[in-house]
RNA sequence: GGCUAUGUAGCUCAGCUGGUUAGAGCACGGCACUCAUAAUGCCGGGGUCGGUAGUUCGAAUCUACCCAUAGCCA
């Protein structure tokens, strides 16, 4: 492939600073590096930037159950995802975050360029806001019913169980995931972008054709359902930046993460001395891509080109989407243990495995993609090991004892090593277009040809021919050289395994531009002892990272007994003095100011009394009406702050009602006054 | 519910603008070889291309409807 060097600059998603890397995070991540290294090694000027999203809700509530600062969580979960993407060998040329000076400056930027050009309006609106907290609420901290099918504990957005989409303000029975209190409307001024200026613009960027089918489609759709202001204001608190002249008004997550693309490539601009603006100004000569997962594909695509557009930034070149990843063909669920972890992964298993093997699926469609164990377990064995490492050993040994590792001066058959370095243009061609499966599928069919050269050639049969040493090392030599056609390939997809190449072969097969070097074949050259340059995956290790993996949905970390020990022996005759009476619950009341108690009213077979029970936690007074419950009759009237209370009804709980609290109820056709012995 | 994708051999996937008996890898069966981590090579079995109807001389490939799966609906 012969082209002038590009300047490109690619991003892949920011990773939400709440939690740990997973292998769906990796997947972006792999795909993204592979493109960008198979750049850099065909010669191009590729810069590949990531940050951490440090911003938002989540993670101001993270912090604080967590009990820290949020600026201590954010810096904790940077090193720790810096720390996963190493252990895959990602190259990232600057990995900043969102929590940065650079980010700052460029939010408050765009959004004063965006301000004088009339693209921000303000107004007011209605939001649920919970009293108790003292916050606005996300939708996805209000829970609720569902407006049409009536499903319980439902977002306040949407209904998992039927699909309906809604307002919050439509939810019944909505509470505060964040405190339990009912949030109630609030009125609060927003500021807006003005999304549906930048219609023509937004069509004609999505005309110039960079775009997947898939992805030019769905536009369409938002297009036709008509553009609308984009909300870009939060209330405090918030985690984030303040819009500078507006206190209590935070800039939306979702507007300063994207901005993070450029906070980070400036960062790497300030170490490294590059010129930003030759990046960034409007009629930029450099190409910029975004890999995203086709969930944020409405925020590259729509809000982000209109407001670089508007903050007069260049837009970018294309974005890239991809599907999402399943595991074992489920969405990936930690229960099943296929929510699995990047560090989890790799405690078990080399990190080229999978690279390899999400390159040898992923193409340039917006399809997911599935981990399944067993075909990643063959696939991997078969192709890595059995095909192209196989080629090295078979031909090493010979070089290594008969010829103190000289690979000779000539090839065995230099018209078939000139066909399978002709079949690297197409190989070129399919990483460049995203196509990996199809680069893997090529790669691997020469892999096949080497092996079937080294087959035909017998190089066993010829070494014990007298007299015919120099053809024994031209195909060995051949065969070295098939092996390195193929490992420069590759590298982009399986990095430490090209590294182990290279030291083998005294020659750096992924250094920069050297895929154009290929037609030249190694001659008169020294290599390496050999040595194992990739082990097979032994199934047990997958089983264990699943295994590994799993997480139980509520574990059960301490016993009962343990934490509330039986208690000393009594007689029959202490048990009898305790009279338990079946009771009918008549009515049932919450009490006001107290957070626990229920009053109830119950039916002791015409006698009536007023319990007060420490259960409103757990049930709703409604459905206690026309129970049946035990209470203890004989019980000493006790004078509360809200009443008297006389009797106590039973009821099952752990020591500290956490794991819940359960109404002892007779079975059907106990009546009330009936004795419980 | 509306919209957008996807559905090809046991598994994972190729099949471009419709054109001869539908392909590959893995798995499976047989043979060969022994340089190589039992790796490699050759041969073979296996699919009514999600379903139905239609357009066409001809459809896995185009159209409509249906089924299943995934996602989006700010």
């Amino acid at each position: 492939m012969t082209m002038s060097s590009k300047n490109i600059l690619v991003t892949s998603a920011l990773p939400y600073a709440n939690g740990p890397i997973h292998l769906g995070h990796m997947l972006e991540v792999i795909q993204t590096d592979t493109w960008v290294r198979f750049q850099k090694l065909i010669g191009h000027d590729a810069r590949y930037v990531c940050a951490d999203d440090a911003h938002g809700t989540p993670i101001m509530l993270k912090a604080r159950s967590d009990g820290i600062e949020p600026a201590q969580l954010i810096e904790e979960m940077l090193s720790e995802h810096q720390r996963d993407f190493a252990g895959f060998n990602i190259q990232f040329d600057f990995y900043h975050t969102t929590h940065s000076e650079e980010n700052r400056y460029f939010s408050e930027t765009i959004y004063s360029r965006l301000n004088e050009a009339g693209y921000i309006t303000k107004r007011v609106i209605r939001q649920a806001y919970d009293p108790d907290a003292n916050m606005f609420l996300p939708d996805r901290f209000i829970r609720g019913e569902c407006p049409r099918c009536g499903s319980l504990d439902q977002y306040g957005d949407s209904c998992e169980s039927c699909g309906a989409t809604y307002s919050p303000a439509d939810l019944k029975n909505p509470i505060s995931a964040i405190s339990g209190a009912t949030p109630v409307e609030r009125e609060s001024e927003h500021h807006f972008f003005r999304l549906p200026d930048f219609e023509p613009m937004l069509k004609a960027w999505i005309g110039s054709g960079c775009l997947q089918s898939e992805v030019v489609n769905k536009l369409a759709e938002w297009f036709n359902s008509g553009l609308r202001d984009w909300d870009i204001s939060r209330d405090e608190p918030y985690f984030g930046f303040e819009i500078p002249g507006h206190p209590g008004k935070y800039f939306y997550v979702w507007l300063d993460a994207p901005i993070g693309y450029l906070a980070s490539f400036k960062a790497l601009c300030n170490r490294d001395n590059l010129d930003f603006d030759a990046y960034w100004k409007p009629d930029s000569k450099t190409e910029l891509y975004h890999f995203v997962g086709k969930d944020i594909l409405y925020f590259h695509a729509l809000f982000w080109p209109a407001v670089l557009q508007g903050a007069n930034f260049r837009t970018p070149t294309s974005v890239f989407v991809h599907g999402f990843l399943t595991v074992n063909g489920k969405k990936m669920s930690k229960s099943r243990g296929t929510f699995i972890k990047a560090d989890t992964y790799l405690r078990h298993l080399d990190p080229d495995y999978l690279r390899y093997y999400f390159a040898a699926k992923l193409n340039n469609r917006v399809e997911d993609l599935d981990l399944s164990s067993e075909d990643f377990i063959q696939r991997v064995n078969s192709d890595l090991v059995g095909k192209v490492v196989n080629i090295a050993a078979r031909c090493a040994g010979f070089i290594n004892k008969r010829f103190s590792n000289e690979i000779g001066d000539q090839l065995d058959d230099p018209d078939m090593f000139k066909k399978a370095v002709a079949a690297g243009s197409s190989i070129a061609q399919a990483y460049d277009n995203r196509e990996f499966s199809r680069a893997i599928r090529e790669i691997m069919a020469v892999a096949d040809e080497a092996n079937q050269y080294v087959n035909n050639r017998q190089p066993w049969i010829v070494a014990k021919q007298s007299g015919s040493d120099s053809e024994l090392q031209a195909i060995c030599c051949q065969g070295l050289n098939l092996f390195r056609l193929l490992i420069t390939w590759l590298s982009p997809a399986t990095p430490s395994l090209a590294q182990r190449s290279s030291s083998f072969l005294c020659w750096d097969v992924s250094g920069p531009g050297q895929w154009s070097n290929l037609s030249q074949p190694l001659l008169n050259h020294r290599i390496s002892e050999y040595q194992h340059l990739l082990t097979r995956i032994n199934p047990k290790d997958v089983e264990q990272m699943i295994a590994d993996s799993i997480e139980l949905e509520s574990p059960v970390t301490k016993s009962h007994l343990s934490e509330d020990p039986i208690r000393p022996e009594i007689t029959i005759d202490d048990f009898s003095k305790i009279d338990l009476r079946v009771a009918k619950v008549v009515d049932a009341q919450s009490v006001e100011g107290a957070d626990k108690l229920i009053e109830l009213q119950l039916d002791l077979d015409g006698e009536s009394r007023t319990v007060f029970a420490g259960i409103k936690k757990a049930y709703n007074p409604q459905t206690l009406i026309g129970c049946h419950v035990v209470v203890v009759a004989n019980l000493a009237s006790r004078k509360m702050r809200f009443g008297t209370s006389e009797g106590m009804i039973l009821a099952a709980s752990g020591i500290d009602d956490a794991s819940g609290i359960f109404v002892i109820q007779p079975d059907s056709g106990a009546e009330p006054g009936m004795g419980v012995r």
